[in-house]
DNA sequence: AAGTGGTCTAGACCACTCA
DNA sequence: GAGTGGTCTAGACCACTTG
């Protein structure tokens, strides 16, 4: 019987380039991405083995492994032993990543803008110092901004930033996200954990959302670790839910 | 200068079985996390080089790099390249997993219960057909159930399902969850795709979940794959949040 | 029995960081 | 310049699925 496997066109992976700074796996993965976005890779159809298609692409298995991998991590490609590699029947979503919600907007092409509420250095309590991994009383930065997106207000920013941030320009932070604001000051963030959840609405947030009173807020609570696992930032955020939404892909391994 | 670098004590890998069936990186990456969370790696400390670790252990350096690499993605270490793999700072937390909602109360030690609200087969309309990938008016399976945990109401879960599981038994669906129903008929969920937002309750959902009229609710609409991509299951779920919150780690890659 | 992905090895070279 | 992680190769053997 005609086997149901796809044969990719060549010209897809002609273009692999050797000497630039992109991974070999990575630039693969970028391409059967795009096949699968633009319908060359219908659902459900089955990939060639790891080994014809390394073979193909003058590519050794772990390396074309490595790019399969990237895709079943992002719920695109599926993987069953003895059987093959498929991709993923039905919508194709975005996941979240470790970005700000200042980078999200700009990428989705809205417009946003950002109002500073409160920015003072105050000592650190008891809850303040844990969350950051400081010492009860050591200075930490609050932060507390309104964000709008194309006028609309969208969130309420409420953010904690330890000893070395305590001087964070107001007007940068108008303008630019926080997280842009501290990449420029050599700091990447690496890894952050975050709790999703939901409350009621205090009147001020109410007000400052302009929604009304006792309304549903979406809220996030996040820790960002930097390069060398220290604590960055703690924050927490409240979202309208009419306007904003969380998109999380999960991967049984 | 004295390194900062943990010697691991020989005990933690001596019993590693290279005869049994869990793969030996799984097993170096359980050593390390429970390493990590004992104390024995403490928060900020570096970890040998990869090919000492590997030499120690008698493995090579690609398991070592996959069981290292494991932990990087829960957020456990941190990778700096010419400098080294540390411990992450700060509090560990766990993520979220591809699990149901039953299986993540009675690991955490609370009594989970099930009542059936409804049960119906209805030919599918445009929205639920999309989500599900089947042709519009093609019998799908209704399901709305509300959650229990130690008694207290805690979640509103309708469920869309499709032709193969039409006929899941309502007595069993009030004892166990509903993903265990589709292991036992041999499905592996494999992707879900995951929205979370917040809304205002309903006077019903105020009701069934025993909330004053117009309360936040925390959402999740989740599609579920199996091994080979097909849609098994689109649900849409709502939690009390006083009660219940999502967990995720992201990490930059 | 044939074909698939899953695991593992033993090397190699490179880019980056830091003293 | 020494040491680190990042990438890549070319094999090998195994477990699992399917015909």
């Amino acid at each position: 019987m005609a086997q149901n496997v796809q044969d990719l066109p060549r010209e897809l992976f002609s273009g692999i380039d050797r000497s630039g700074s992109v991974p070999l796996y990575s630039q693969v993965a970028q391409r059967l991405e795009q096949a699968i976005a633009d319908g060359t890779l219908p659902a459900g159809s089955r990939l060639e083995n790891e080994i014809a298609l390394g073979d193909q692409l003058g590519l050794s298995r772990p390396t074309i492994r490595r790019a399969i991998q990237e895709l079943v991590d992002k719920g695109l490609l599926v993987r069953r032993r003895g059987v093959g590699t498929q991709v993923v029947h039905g919508p194709v979503t975005r996941g979240v990543e470790l970005t700000s919600l200042f980078e999200d907007l700009a990428s989705s092409g809205r417009t946003p803008r950002t109002t500073i509420l409160d920015a003072d250095v105050r000592p650190a309590d008891d809850a303040e110092a844990d969350a950051l991994g400081v010492t009860v009383g050591s200075p930490v930065l609050h932060l507390r901004r309104l964000r709008f997106a194309d006028g609309v207000p969208l969130a309420v920013l409420d953010n904690l930033l330890p000893e070395p941030f305590l001087d964070l320009d107001r007007a940068e932070l108008a303008t630019d996200g926080l997280y842009s604001l501290l990449r420029a000051r050599g700091v990447t963030m690496r890894v952050a954990k975050q709790r999703i959840g939901a409350r009621a609405a205090t009147p001020r947030e109410s007000e400052l959302l302009d929604l009304p009173p006792g309304a549903a807020l979406l809220t996030l609570a996040r820790t960002a670790f930097d390069d060398s696992g220290r604590a960055i930032e703690f924050g927490q955020h409240c979202y309208r839910p009419d306007l904003y939404s969380f998109e999380v892909t999960v991967v049984d391994r």
